[in-house]
DNA sequence: CATGAATGAGTCTTCATTCAT
DNA sequence: GATGAATGAAGACTCATTCAT
């Protein structure tokens, strides 16, 4: 629905623009150009409206990874690090302004669930998938999955609040692989205890 | 002085009790003991309350990190990361309630700048200190502290978000120091190519 | 007309379940399985489908008093209490719930005339059937009938608020007849000095 | 307090000027010439404002005739007749006005339940009068004296609706005296079966 | 200095009413 | 005629902030 959508992106606009205190069910409407009205025709209140914003950008997110994690099953530990890495942050740098402005409503009260939700899926998929790896084993799937999406989280907020020049992403996208694969390494040699002539 | 110091407890408990949005100045200023009138005698506005408390909790947390990154120069990486791992999640973790209840401040405008500020703290204290690593070198510091840093950042929250038995605790404790570890072993050895002699 | 009918039986109902103040244009239309475009169609506003219920109701036990009022004329007083008084409140009681939601319509602006007409439609009925008593005369009508309704409006209010047993209706309708016989008979004994010769 | 005062003196006059629907917070506020804020400090809530306003006539009300009841306690039925239904009238009557304005009030939820306490309070002490009465002696109490407090609310009402002269308000007074009366001799002569003397 | 009653701008939300389809 | 999305005025209520005591 046309209307829908305005509503939708102008909340984006009105949080990134004003932030989350003045972004007001009277400001998104006039923003969408329609009234608040229409708005709460739709939304019962401000905050399922900032719910459905916030759970479709995590959704946005979480099926990126998801989809990343099949395709990389059966695949060494080195390129399912690349791949989650580059299927995260492309899907959370996708929209800047709008993963900037979300972080604010995810510490309000219900945002919190939504982000649990998407992190379980997220961390499920990981799991799974590291779960095929053909050069390692995990005997703590929970803990790898949980902290290789962990990890992953800080250097994305780093990554949105500068807006740095695009090479400097580069080299932190870069790094970030190092990063998840050299931990995958690390934790899974402890468990390969006969890795042939290693 | 005690009621300045009354106003900064309460502000936090209120905070982790009912959230940002009714953490108003009267409801601190009751919790305190205090009036409003006394609250304002100290605080030019809600805005200098809040971004009070939330920059005590920062500099706490910043100068843990520095600390532990003066007392860890000229050490073998290993056991930088050990330290730093520690020195930081002992920090956040030491009054979990507040630094959960902070993070919505550190949403608002003028949070934003006040947690900038305490991250270039650390990473600063953070690259000085791995530039006199005995058993490294780091052609990077930059992105090598920025990432460091980053990457301590989710799994806190991880550990903040999940009340989770301490033994689970020190298991994620382990691993981000294996993941420190193993990040910084790996992108010294990049350079470090045909150290030889050294 | 069907969709009048609808309704005008979804008014009640909402009225009923919901209070005045819960009582839409939407809900009612809702209810009644048209759009409020069609609700619209029928009456002007809100307030005039108020109306237009209320005058059903008010009508209904009216046109109640105003028959039993003729057919009890040249009756003695005995008989007329006793049929004005259950026909009064057998009008009131047949729809209980309708009775009930509509006293608070017959409070806003507006109700407060049809009811006034419908009290006097009622207390000139009362008059002229009192002025052809057998047993009986008055030099007061007026008054008379003004106190003969009024006595009743009290005791159905009652009767309708608790939903009491049918056993206790029966009572206080007994009662409430032998209340309006003795008022008629004391005022009327004021006047017929002399029974004898009349 | 001043204020209190105000805002209670203004509800009465909005109630009575404008209606139930039309008596907003900001036109009590209005009229008292204080702030919405400060209404709120006294009332959590519009309804609570209502409640109190109404709570306080039916109070005052339901005094006068407690009153009344124990003054009355070891007369002839005639004097307690005769001094209830003028208790009664004097107390409604006292300010018409406000009594006109609060039955609207009184339907809303909540007032429901004020109305019946109030009743129950009086139809009570009606009973413990009635119960010593020298000249009469009743089976069913209950009925008797809920019948008597019922009987007298629709004439108050009357009385209320038409400014009418002082002197048909006499007039009214005095048949609902005559009426209370009857009908308490007509209840208690079938009981006293056989009063020797009388 | 402390107090806390008073302020009133600004929120969220509802709902009677309209009108293009 | 029927529909129901859109409108926006208006209401209840909150809360940062001030200032007379």
């Amino acid at each position: 629905m046309a209307t829908v959508d305005a509503i939708h992106m102008a909340t984006i606009q009105v949080l990134a623009a004003e932030g989350l205190a003045l972004c007001t069910t009277t400001r998104v409407a006039e923003r969408a150009g329609v009234s608040v009205g229409s708005l709460y025709q739709y939304y019962p209140n401000r905050r399922s409206l900032l719910a459905a914003v916030l759970g479709r950008h995590l959704d946005h997110v979480a099926v990126a990874v998801e989809q990343a994690c099949i395709t990389q099953r059966r695949k060494p530990i080195a390129d399912m690090a690349h791949e989650l890495v580059h299927a995260f942050l492309g899907a959370k740098l996708e929209h800047p302004s709008a993963s900037k402005a979300l972080y604010a409503v995810a510490e309000e009260h219900g945002g919190t669930i939504l982000v649990a939700h998407a992190k379980e899926r997220m961390q499920k998929a990981v799991a799974s998938m590291l779960d095929t790896a053909t050069d390692a084993r995990f005997d703590d799937l929970n803990t790898a999955s949980l902290l290789t999406m962990s990890a992953m989280i800080g250097p994305a907020q780093a990554l949105l609040e500068d807006d740095a020049s695009a090479k400097f992403a580069d080299v932190l996208r870069a790094h970030l692989c190092t990063l998840i694969q050299a931990y995958l390494r690390a934790i899974s040699l402890l468990v390969r205890t006969g890795k042939s002539t290693e």
